[in-house]
DNA sequence: CTCCATTATTGACCATGGTCATTTTAGTAA
DNA sequence: TTACTAAAATGACCATGGTCAATAATGGAG
C-alpha cells in the first residue's frame, strides 16, 4: 500500500531549500556547503540526501528556478524586431548564467537530461527558452529560408558560445552585446 | 640561487602520466583515482599534487593531448569543399569529445582559460581548432559576406551545441552527422 | 485508543581530492 | 670528500560530498 507524502516531509524540504537560498544569498552558489545547509535547517546530513539525490540536484532546482524567472521576464517583453533588441532582451538571462563560473558550468552540465526519466529543472528551462525564441523568430523579420525552430537553436548555440568566450581571460575584453551581435546578425539576417 | 630542474623530477612526472594513461586505458577517464595513479607510479600522494595543481590539470593535459592528435589528423586532410565533407572531417574529434560524459564536461570547463597566465592544453586546442577551420573556410566555396574567422567560430558553436544535444536523452535519436548538417548548411551556405 | 506498516530521520562512517610541515635527496662550492 | 642548501618527496591529516543500517515518527485500520 502506497501512502501519501507526509506534511512533515514537505516542511523539511522547504526548510532545506530556504536554508540553501539564505546561504547562497550571503555567500554565493559556489560557497554552499551541505553541512552548512543542514545546520541552518536543523536536520541531519542524511536527511538532505533523502530529499536530494546529491548536491547538484538541489542546485539544479534553485538555478532552474532563477532561470525560469528570467524566462518569465522574457515572455513579458514585446517581440524583438531587430537583432539589437533580441540581444538586449537576452542580457538579464545571460548575466545570471555567467554570474559565477560555478553556476555556468553547472548549467552546461545539466542543460541536457541524462535520462528521459530524470529531466532536471535546468534542462526544462532550455526547452522553454527554445520555445520562446521560436515564437519570437516566427514573428520577427529575419531570414525565411530556415524554420524558426532551427533559428532558435542557433541563437541558443551562439549565446552559449558567447558566454563561454566571455569567461575566457584571453577574450573577455568585449561586452556580451558586442560579442553576440555579429554572431546573431550573420545567423539571422536574410 | 635558482637551480635547474632535476632529472628525477621529469622521471617522476613521466611515471605519473604513464600510470594515468594506463588506468585511463583500462577503466576510462571517469574512473581515474589519484590514489590509484600514485600507487601504480610508486610515489606518495603529495608528490602528485607537487606536479599537478589538481586532478583536473592532469586531465587537461592528457585530454588536450588527445585532442591535439585529432587536430593533427584534421590538418592532414584535404580542404573540405562541401558541408558534408566538413561534417565528416569533424567526426573523429567529436567522437572522442563525447566518448564519456566526464570528458565532455571537462572539455567545456577548460575550453577557455580562466586567466591569461594559466592557459591550459584544452584551451590551446580550441584556439588551434579555430585556426584550422578558419584556413579551411577561407578556401571553401561557402558564404563570402562574413569573415572565415567568424564562420569558424560559428562552426565551433554548432559543434558544441550538437554534441551537448546528442548527450541529452530527449534528443539523442539522431546521429551527430544528421544533427550537425542542418546547422552548418544554414550557417555556411551562401 | 492501540497497533503497526510505512515513511522519514539520524549520525557514524566512508571515499576521494587536496594540504602542508617534515624529511630526504641531488648537486654544487670549498 | 664533505658540508651545505635548494628542490623534491613524503604521508599524516583535513574538507566535503555521499551512504546506509538503525531508530523514530506518522497516520490509517481495527
Amino acid at each position: 500500500m502506497v501512502r501519501a507524502q507526509q506534511k512533515r516531509t514537505l516542511e523539511t524540504r522547504a526548510r532545506l531549500i530556504a536554508a540553501s537560498e539564505e546561504i547562497i544569498e550571503k555567500r554565493g552558489f559556489e560557497e554552499l556547503r551541505v553541512e552548512d545547509v543542514v545546520l541552518l535547517a536543523g536536520t541531519a546530513k542524511g536527511t538532505f540526501f533523502a530529499h536530494f539525490k546529491d548536491k547538484d540536484v538541489l542546485m539544479d532546482l534553485i538555478i532552474g528556478g532563477r532561470i525560469d524567472q528570467h524566462l518569465d521576464g522574457l515572455e513579458a517583453l514585446a517581440v524583438p524586431n531587430t537583432v539589437e533588441e533580441l540581444v538586449e532582451a537576452l542580457m538579464p538571462l545571460s548575466d545570471f548564467m555567467t554570474s559565477e563560473r560555478y553556476v555556468f558550468d553547472l548549467i552546461l552540465r545539466y542543460s541536457g537530461a541524462a535520462a528521459v526519466e530524470e529531466i532536471g529543472h535546468i534542462a526544462l528551462t532550455f526547452g522553454r527558452q527554445i520555445e520562446i525564441l521560436e515564437r519570437w523568430l516566427a514573428k520577427a523579420p529575419f531570414r525565411q529560408d530556415i524554420t524558426p525552430a532551427l533559428q532558435a537553436e542557433g541563437v541558443q548555440a551562439f549565446l552559449t558560445q558567447a558566454m563561454a568566450t566571455n569567461f575566457c581571460a584571453l577574450h573577455n575584453t568585449q561586452t556580451m552585446q558586442t560579442r553576440l551581435m555579429p554572431y546573431l546578425t550573420a545567423w539571422l539576417k536574410p
